[in-house]
RNA sequence: CGGGAUAUAGCGUAGUCCGGUUAUCGCGCCUGCUUUGGGAGCAGGAGGUCGCAAGUUCGAAUCUUGCUAUCCCGACCA
């Protein structure tokens, strides 16, 4: 069973907490805010990453990398941007460090810097400002660069995974010759976003765009994809904007159309974090800890020998050979514990804390009757399958849980998505249940604030597609015509 | 930066109100034997500036003051 999602803050942070905890995934560091990540963390967050750099490929994009330090005068040129980001920023005035006459360790105030320099929060101004090098005519454009970098934002509170000072990321950058292009580009990434979260992650997600309140500074459209945990609360698992001419027209990014007239670069960025990993933590999770969609775990099958003699471990080793080379022909990843420091009930828990999605027990009783005992994460169920055919048993059972948990947390989603029509019902859905609340709003930035203000809800997404309904709003009465989707959210 | 709480072994904790021998217990760790189909049992063992500093006292983990750090709740946010 999933942990209750009505339970309070506190149980769900800490029933997170522990899941990250005992799983072995990160811990937080002496260094204010900052998170270690730890090997088995990393390898689902390098799983994602190849899964995404793959589509990014496909989808025409090459990889770059720009400095990690933005001169203080580059923000400040994009009015949004540099309001959207200035109170969360780490920035460099010094370059030394000295003995002071005691001989302690001091910043010396001779080796100030002329121009402060900020630890990029993202990159927009700096790739911009580069941009504007590679860019004259509209046959350098398109510019379809994405790169894999840390940001900094000074939170002032953190949670593994969700909200550290510095994170893990990619950001797209795109440069293009009209506005057109570059809609369909932001939408285009948005779609690939989308396709990772329900293939791969087995997370469904809504698709749309922001209401102009969470809209990505500097952006003149946001598009996003929005997912619901399991305590009821929403989490944003990635964003691509549309940027128009803003950061071309701060920047001076000039191109010569076909007709020959000069030009300001259409621009897109868009970005997925570690964050995701937080995501699958609080999609999946029950517990007994981790459950991992086989797409992305670090480990897809973990075979445990169960044996009190070393001639019945010999002979388990044999046929735990046999199985192990078809299932790594098959590109399954496996991993033969034979620890002997761990007793085997040591270790079934051990993997259920890490999600390992499928779990193989072999012992002196399945070698002789030409079976093995299977228990899936997923359902916790266990069950017998003969040696023969066990690989396509395997490469079905791994599809077969990551449809699983992904059909799992669609009905949650399902079960967890109201509609509100009166005040009252909004509130009281938001306090007492939680999850998605399809209301009526206004269309104004004053409402939406108010009710922030009043709630802690906000819009989180005007889906795609969106049915239009002849409405009130929900908190002014005044007349909308549809429906969007508030929550609380992360 | 506001409000609340906490700080005792690698981790989790008792003891603090009401000061008094050698600081409690569990997990983990080390050694040995028995075990191994759901986090083993028994025996032995190692591990502590009780967050830091000052004060009160014959005597401080315990009382007082100051400092520091961490966590939770707000504000901020992917």
């Amino acid at each position: 069973m999933a942990k209750d999602f009505t339970t309070k803050e506190e149980d769900y942070s800490k029933w997170y907490n522990d899941i990250v905890k005992k799983a072995d995934m990160a811990e937080n560091s002496a260094v204010r805010g900052c998170m270690v990540i730890k090997p088995y963390g990393y390898a689902i967050w390098e799983n994602m990453r190849d899964t995404l750099d793959k589509m990014f490929k496909e989808t025409g994009h090459v990889n770059a990398y720009f400095p990690i330090f933005i001169p203080k005068s580059f923000f400040c040129r994009e009015a949004d941007h540099v309001e959207g980001f200035a109170k969360e920023c780490a920035v460099i005035t010094h370059y030394r460090l000295k003995n002071d006459s005691n001989g302690e360790l001091i910043v010396d105030p001779e080796a100030k810097l002329e121009e402060e320099l900020i630890v990029r929060p993202t990159s927009e101004t700096i790739i911009w400002d580069t941009y504007k090098n590679w860019i004259q005519s509209y046959r350098d454009l398109p510019i379809l660069v994405n790169q894999w970098a840390n940001v900094v934002r000074w939170e002032m509170r953190t949670r593994l995974f969700l909200r550290t000072a510095e994170f893990l990321w990619q950001e797209g950058h795109t440069a293009h010759a009209s506005r057109e292009e570059a809609v369909v580009e932001a939408e285009k990434m948005l779609d690939v976003y989308a396709e990772f979260a329900e293939k791969f992650m087995a997370m469904p997600v809504l698709k749309g765009i922001k209401s102009p309140n969470e809209r990505f500074a500097g952006a003149e459209e946001t598009y996003c994809i929005e997912a619901l945990m399991q305590d009821g609360k929403a989490l944003q698992a990635g964003t691509s904007h549309f940027l128009g001419q803003n950061f071309a027209k701060a920047f001076d990014v000039k191109f010569l159309n076909k007709e020959n007239i000069l030009d300001y670069v259409w621009a897109t960025s868009w970005g997925v974090s570690t964050r995701l990993i937080g995501a699958l933590i609080m999609s999946h999770s029950d517990n007994n800890g981790l459950v991992l969609p086989p797409k992305l775990a670090p480990l897809q099958v973990v075979i445990i020998p169960i044996y009190k003699t070393e001639e019945q471990l010999q002979a388990i080793k044999e046929k735990v050979e046999e199985i192990r080379k078809t299932l790594v022909a098959k590109n399954i990843s496996i991993k033969f514990d034979d620890d002997d420091s761990k007793r085997s009930g040591w270790k079934f828990n051990e993997y259920e804390l890490k999600g390992v999605p499928v779990r193989i027990a072999i012992g002196p009783r399945d070698l002789e009757n030409n079976q093995v005992e299977i228990a899936r994460r997923d359902t916790l169920e266990k069950h017998t399958a003969s040696f023969d055919g066990l690989t396509e048993h395997i490469e079905a059972l791994l599809e077969n849980i990551q449809q699983n948990i992904f059909n799992k947390a669609l009905k949650f989603r399902e079960e967890n998505t109201y509609h509100a029509d009166s005040w009252d019902e909004f509130v009281d859905i938001l306090d007492n249940k939680g999850g998605f609340v399809m209301a009526h709003w206004d269309g104004t930035s004053e409402t939406e604030e108010i009710i922030k203000e009043k709630t802690k809800a906000t819009i989180r997404v005007i889906p795609f597609g969106n049915e239009k309904e002849a409405g009130k709003c929900i908190f002014t009465g005044k007349p909308s015509s549809q429906r969007v989707v508030f929550a609380r959210a992360y």
